[in-house]
DNA sequence: CTCATTGGTAAGTGAGTACTAACGGTAAGT
DNA sequence: ACTTACCGTTAGTACTCACTTACCAATGAG
């Protein structure tokens, strides 16, 4: 569903954020993903799922091998509340300055 | 110090989100913030704790009462680092559909 | 067919955390 | 001085979740 809800749930987890980074730098098989990570390769499953679910991640079997790799879809949604919520706190942040100046006028 | 790790888990919370939205419209106190929350007060308390450790929010003292507003650097850190792994997400997903469509090439 | 490889799933456990209730501390009003 | 309003902190509790250990299904090699 790629809402920003699971986006930030999923990308909260130190590992997870550690399967990302390691998908980055191209698709990978859930064995090689797990290995040099600090949990079990069940573990990563689990995590896998979550980031799945959250939008971040795709899969492709490929004979008994699952292929991961990065789904630009949920790091759009992360990336659209973040700009959204950016400019407007911006905007009233300006526009709270712009008070607080003016109130040295009397 | 508005590092990203103290960023994504203040943002993890929908309570804290909804703290965020709430300070957008611009600075306010912290009873004001709590009334219409479903929590009471002094959890709202315990959440602007965590969102200005995060660098999310800051706070002035007025009277008795302390006004929160929202703090552009949290925000920041988090775009920095959302920003830096779009980026080279992206270019690794282009460099494996190059890839794979030269493996059509044999 | 047999066996090894790969990976998703279920159950159980421990740690982290969001919450409420109670308290203390400070500033303004009477 | 006394009271009221506003807010942070502490202690205790309930719940979520990340992890491991077992187990099971599917594919490929011999």
């Amino acid at each position: 569903m790629a809402n920003a809800e699971r986006v930030f749930a999923a990308l909260n987890d130190p590992t997870r954020r550690a399967v990302l980074e390691r998908l980055r730098d191209g698709p990978r098989p859930v064995g090689e993903i797990a290995r040099g990570l600090p949990v079990t390769r069940p573990a990563v499953s689990q995590h896998l799922k979550v980031l799945k679910e959250a939008g971040l991640v795709d899969d492709r079997s490929e004979g008994t091998r699952r292929i991961y790799h990065i789904d630009p879809k949920g790091l759009g949604a992360m990336r659209a509340w973040l700009d959204q919520f950016w400019n407007s706190a911006l905007t009233a942040f300006a526009a709270e300055v712009e008070r607080s100046s003016k109130k040295e006028d009397k």
